[in-house]
RNA sequence: GUCCCGUUCGUCUAGUGGUAAGGACUCAGGAUUUUCAUUCCUGCAACAGGGGUUCGACUCCCCUACGGGACGCCA
């Protein structure tokens, strides 16, 4: 068990999952279940102007929708625990304690606005903003006094102010920071809680996390965690930082541009099968060019080898014809419950089950999203309304002849036999001399309200006889 | 601005010194389909640029350019 491997993913409540984040949550869950490991859900709630209500049972469920189940974290206590950082005050406060007793960092007053006006003035002065270490060479008894006179102050990592670290990372090897360019880091803040950088720190050593597989926007503070680790003697995890998820321009994908949470894809009516099919392959890519990949074959196939150092645009054309490819060959069934939720968005009644089924199996082939199937169903659940052109279509006197035969016809037929339909439609052919278009064009203007939609026996089919017959007979002139 | 990371078709990517640079999405054309959708076939389309190293570079090294990320008492 020493060599257990564990990953976690530790993300901030902020009211939703990004979809970022479930990539990163995917990654760290299909290493843990490729390897046998455990996947960690750690919840980084230290910032408390940030805490939203009910975030963490959001982030939660849309982790559970898309099938990635952790092994220990809130409601899944393990031995490592608590899962929240904001129940682990107290250990950070240990923490903060050894690392101050080996001069490994100190305390700073300064406030919030003497930083701002100091990196306004560095900016100024055309230099970098970082903090310029004032408080640094503060004696012991200044900082005993300052602290007794009620001073509010941080803690902050007294980094080294020469040399340079180097590191390795799985995705992108060897990477070298000179420390000079390492910012004296906040480590807690003056409300005693810890920042991301001292918790995260923390909590990945005693939570036992053998690897840190995360977003490449962490990358260059791995030399602050570093510093830390080297620190308190613990041996840093291995990491892996992924490339990020881009918008169309290669930004960093944002609000601004893009859907970004999970449940704006879910509600949009993108399957969660899809959607992490298409996300593990933003940035990954199995050893065969295969695209469709079910969370299970991932799960065999997933590598950290494999991940590719390049962002990665979020390209919504491509999600659409995946999860046109789920909506074709997933199950009936899972379709179906899929899209009862969008069918009563628009109000459509989904009781008579066994249309229902039809409906969907006739519908789901036609569109690619859940939220597009009521728009083409709706014609099974409504008459069709007819604009001035297809009203013209069924005026014509072909189409009129072409009703009237059918009226004749039609109580006579089985109609769950396509067979007989179309034989039914050949003999009014030969009968009424109309062919092709204009055969076709009306009934199909009649029963689905378009010139363009599913097969005739079909329509058929779903609607049953007497509603067919209705529909005809309404344009019958 | 500084530091770091990156750069193969429009997009996601395969490739690890010798390839006609492969696949997928999109797009175009065709076949199937009474129509549409689906499906199938075909096609368009890429190694950022410049130097090296080498018998030989998309693959290795350097420089340049471009893109991105980080520089918060946010994560």
């Amino acid at each position: 068990m020493q060599n257990e491997i564990r990953v976690r993913f530790a993300p901030s409540p902020t009211g939703y999952l990004h979809v970022g984040g479930l990539r990163t949550a995917l990654y760290n869950f299909l290493y843990a279940r490729k390897t046998g490991g455990k996947f960690l859900l750690r919840i980084e709630d230290t910032d408390r102007n940030r805490y939203v209500e009910g975030a963490i049972e959001n982030l939660i469920s849309a982790l559970q929708l898309c099938g990635i189940d952790y092994d220990e974290g809130p409601e899944k206590e393990g031995e490592v625990g608590p899962y929240l950082q904001s129940a682990r005050t107290e250990i950070y406060q240990k923490y903060i304690k050894i690392l101050l007793e080996k001069d490994a960092a100190y305390h700073c007053f300064c406030s919030s606005e003497d930083l701002d006006k100091m990196r306004q003035q560095q900016k100024e002065q055309g230099l970098d903003p970082r903090y310029d270490g004032r408080c640094r060479k503060l004696s012991q008894q200044e900082v005993e006094k300052r602290i007794a006179a009620g001073e509010s102050y941080v803690i902050r990592e007294k980094t080294p102010e020469t040399g340079e670290i180097t590191f390795y990372d799985i995705v992108r090897d060897k990477v070298t920071i000179p420390w000079e360019t390492v910012d004296d880091q906040i480590l807690m803040k003056s409300d005693g809680f810890p920042t991301y950088h001292l918790a995260n720190v923390i909590d990945d050593h005693l939570m036992k996390i053998t690897h840190v597989i995360r977003g490449e926007e962490w990358l260059s503070s791995v030399p602050k965690h570093l510093f830390l680790y080297q620190a308190l003697s613990w041996k840093p995890p291995k990491l892996a930082h992924l490339p990020l998820l881009l918008n169309e321009d290669k930004s960093k994908l944002s609000k601004r541009q893009n859907d970004v949470a999970v449940e704006d894809y879910l509600q949009k009516g993108y399957l969660p099968e899809a959607l992490i099919n298409f996300i593990a392959l933003l940035g990954w890519h199995p050893a065969k060019d295969k695209e469709i990949y079910s969370l299970e074959e991932l799960k065999k196939e997933f590598s950290l080898k494999r991940i590719s150092k390049a962002g990665a645009v979020f390209n919504v054309e491509k999600l659409d014809w995946m999860n046109g490819q789920y909506l074709r060959n997933l199950s009936l069934d899972r379709i179906a419950e899929a899209a009862k939720p969008f069918f009563a968005e628009a109000g459509l009644d989904t009781s008579n089950t066994e249309k229902y089924k039809k409906v969907i199996d006739l519908v789901r082939g036609r569109v690619h999203t859940l939220q597009q199937i009521p728009n083409a169903a709706i014609v099974f659940y409504q008459q069709p309304q007819l604009d001035a052109a297809k009203q013209e279509v069924a005026d014509k006197e072909s189409s009129q002849q072409v009703y009237k035969f059918w009226l004749e016809k039609l109580p006579n037929l089985d109609i769950d036999s396509s067979k007989q339909i179309n034989t039914a439609i050949k003999e009014i052919s030969q009968e009424t001399g109309v062919k092709g278009k204009n055969l076709y064009m009306p009934l199909r203007v009649a029963l689905y309200g378009d010139f363009h939609g599913p097969e005739i026996p079909e329509l058929i089919q779903i609607l049953g006889k007497d509603e067919t017959l209705a529909r005809v007979e309404k344009l019958l002139k």
